[in-house]
RNA sequence: GGCUCCGUGGCUCAAUGGAUAGAGCAUCUGACUACGGAUCAGAAGGUUAGAGGUUCGAGUCCUCUCGGAGUCACCA
């Protein structure tokens, strides 16, 4: 068993034989001993004085002695203003190394039987994905990967948004001004293309405002509903949307077309499916660059009308209630919400209701008991207002519903937008990343043995670390400021810095194989150093570091273990001699450490969806 | 305005209610004839937005104030 849980369990026992109360587990905390003290696990004794009805030091006194007497793995304690610092043997550290180099699974659980999904990146198809699409498709894709390590099984889910408005833009555009050309004739990623369309769209649109802005209906408007506070830009800018669907010519013409779509017109379709084709081939790229891939897709083609059921079996059970005009309504007053409209009076779909039946389907097709939808925040309130409906519909899975929901990404100017051109595209940024590492490595001059290939693969791994790393470091529901030059660093709290500290331990792993040295010397080693016992107190934490990441839904807790423990390597490297140690025993330790180092750091990096090269 | 989230050195971020609030970047100073210097060591930089409260103990929990963001669509 874990150390930590056993000196939980004695603690337990020693309040209760000492003191004759008994004390919940959860009270007994154990933390690893800060450096500036003597001993390698502190227990905090504060808890107890109360029932000890004694001083901190003399109760930590006493639990310190009992646990001596009762936990074989402790060699001695102290006690410093109420904390009992406790030291263990080093057999038990020994012990502990030589299970982590036997076991490459280190860290993971087995499996656990159970089912999970998590649905990420979820894009419109109607323009390439950009700077925000990648924070959520890192988030999603760790996410995923941290709820396997801890036993579940795991579907990766996206829901494609294949159908609306914005992608009649890009079809309307690409049919009225496109002079049939395609991707291919034109040499520009499809989804790029596909996307310029709908920027040409919104440029047409934009025109055809300004012109109507000086009509004199228009100006009968602006007098007539302007605010005072208002400047006519501002008043403009807000009724951009009335505009729209009420006098623009580009409205009804796409209106018309939305309206083709769903009533199955051949030659729309046709259009619709051709240029969504071209999205989804640039998509491909995208994630495999990304090094993601998903087990399911939806598209909301398939889903829009869904729900429907769920709405007439919600009014049968009396969750939703029916208004005059015939709209189906839920009262969420009570829980803090307000009434959220479920189905419009003519019967037609809203989001909800398409999440409704959505959700219900993917339960049907996969029966997860736990669901996590990566989703950014503006989606709060949608989310929580979605759950509460499944709990009170008493669906199965309500309860394992998760929003992982997270901050937008904002450059250093302020938010991304479109209009302003000020969006970051996902293909361009790791294009610059990549190619950053690789002006890197050439300054470097370690190309020597390189051919162009492996330099170019080495350089594609650098600076998606950078970039991935940079991005997955932040707490999911802050908001990240995106700053370009920080996001290509390789130097400080970084991916490469991690990464070199994995291409440090590996030149020793090609001399051991390569010198065929026997590491069974190790088992002599007897005085472990602080540098080497940091490394392996970070080592034993990897499993709890892992749970905790699931439990939070939270990539950031294992990117701040992997760097911690790179810079603890970094450090061991700096002080203490590897291959020149004193003794070969001391020289087999340390090389069965820094193997167990490599292998956690791998895969903990792994968890981030960051790989780690052999060589920079 | 209601609700939600956020506020930590110049900047970007850490810190299951626990010991003197930690890192990185930037600035300054040092360390290879050494297993790779994408490294290491050191200096400087803080009233954790402010005020109360709970606690043996508060950056963390509660209340209020100030500042910022999101949301409050028969859009998705």
């Amino acid at each position: 068993m874990d150390i930590q849980n056993s000196i939980q369990i004695a603690v337990a026992q020693a309040v209760e034989q000492l003191y004759g109360e008994p004390t919940e587990l959860k009270k007994v905390q154990i933390n690893p001993t800060p450096k500036e003290f003597q001993g390698d696990y502190t227990v905090v004794v504060f808890p107890f004085v109360k029932i000890a009805k004694k001083a901190p030091d003399a109760a930590a006194a006493e639990l310190g002695a009992f646990l001596l007497k009762n936990v074989p793995q402790i060699s001695d304690f102290n006690v410093v203003k109420g904390f009992l610092n406790l030291s263990i043997y080093e057999k038990y550290w020994q012990n502990f190394l030589s299970e982590v180099s036997e076991n490459e699974n280190y860290g993971r659980q087995p499996r656990n039987g159970k089912k999970t999904m998590v649905e990420f990146s979820s894009p419109n198809t109607n323009k390439p994905l950009h700077l925000g699409h990648i924070r959520n498709i890192l988030l999603g894709w760790s996410c995923a990967k941290i709820l396997d390590a801890v036993g579940y099984d795991i579907v990766r889910a996206q829901i494609v948004n294949d159908r609306g408005i914005a992608i009649c833009k890009s079809m309307y555009s690409w049919k009225t001004w496109g002079d049939g050309k395609t991707p291919d004739s034109e040499g520009i990623k499809s989804d790029h293309f596909v996307g310029d369309f709908y920027v040409l769209f919104e440029k047409k649109s934009k025109a055809e405002y300004e012109i109507w802005q000086k009509t004199e209906a228009a100006q009968h408007f602006l007098n007539e509903k302007k605010k005072a506070d208002q400047t006519e830009k501002e008043f403009w800018a807000a009724y951009k949307n009335t505009w729209f669907n009420q006098f623009s010519e580009l409205g009804v013409a796409i209106r018309e077309m939305l309206l083709k779509w769903e009533s199955h017109d051949s030659a729309t379709l046709e259009l619709w499916k051709k240029m969504n084709g071209w999205v989804y081939l640039g998509f491909e790229k995208t994630y495999h660059d990304l090094g993601v891939e998903f087990d399911k897709l939806y598209f909301e083609s398939n889903t829009y009308l869904l729900g429907k059921d769920i709405v007439e079996e919600g009014l049968a059970k009396n969750v939703f209630f029916k208004k005059e005009d015939n709209s189906v309504w839920i009262d969420l007053t009570d829980a803090g919400h307000d009434q959220k409209l479920v189905l419009r009076g003519d019967g037609t779909s809203v989001y909800m209701t398409q999440d409704l039946g959505t959700a219900r389907m993917r339960y049907e097709d996969f029966g997860c008991e736990k669901s996590v939808y990566v989703v950014a925040d503006e989606q709060n309130y949608h989310f929580q207002v979605l759950f509460e409906i499944l709990k009170r519909l008493g669906e199965p899975y309500a309860a394992g519903l998760h929003h992982l929901s997270y901050g937008l990404v904002e450059l250093p100017t302020g938010r991304m937008k479109t209009r302003e051109g000020t969006v970051v595209d996902a293909d361009d940024l790791m294009a610059e990343v990549v190619r950053l590492a690789d002006e890197n490595i050439k300054e470097r001059g370690e190309v020597a043995g390189f051919s162009e290939a492996e330099r170019a693969e080495i350089a594609r791994k650098i600076g998606m670390a950078a970039l991935k790393f940079y991005m997955v470091k932040v707490h999911p529901k802050r908001k990240m400021i995106f700053n370009p030059e920080e996001s290509v660093d390789l130097q400080g709290q970084t991916g490469p810095y991690i990464q070199y500290s994995f291409v440090r331990i590996n030149g020793l792993m090609t001399r051991v194989k390569k010198e065929n040295i026997d590491l069974a010397a190790a088992a002599d080693y007897q005085k472990i150093e602080p540098q080497e016992k940091e490394l392996l107190t970070a080592l034993h934490a990897f499993p709890t570091v892992i749970q905790q990441a699931a439990d939070d839904y939270d990539p950031s807790h294992i990117a701040n273990f992997c760097y911690d423990l790179a810079k603890s390597y970094h450090k061991f490297w700096h002080d203490l001699s590897v291959f020149n140690a004193d003794s070969e025993a001391a020289r087999a330790f340390r090389l069965k450490l820094s193997a167990a180092v490599g292998q956690t750091l791998k895969m903990g990096m792994g968890l981030l969806g960051i790989e780690m090269p052999e060589r920079m």
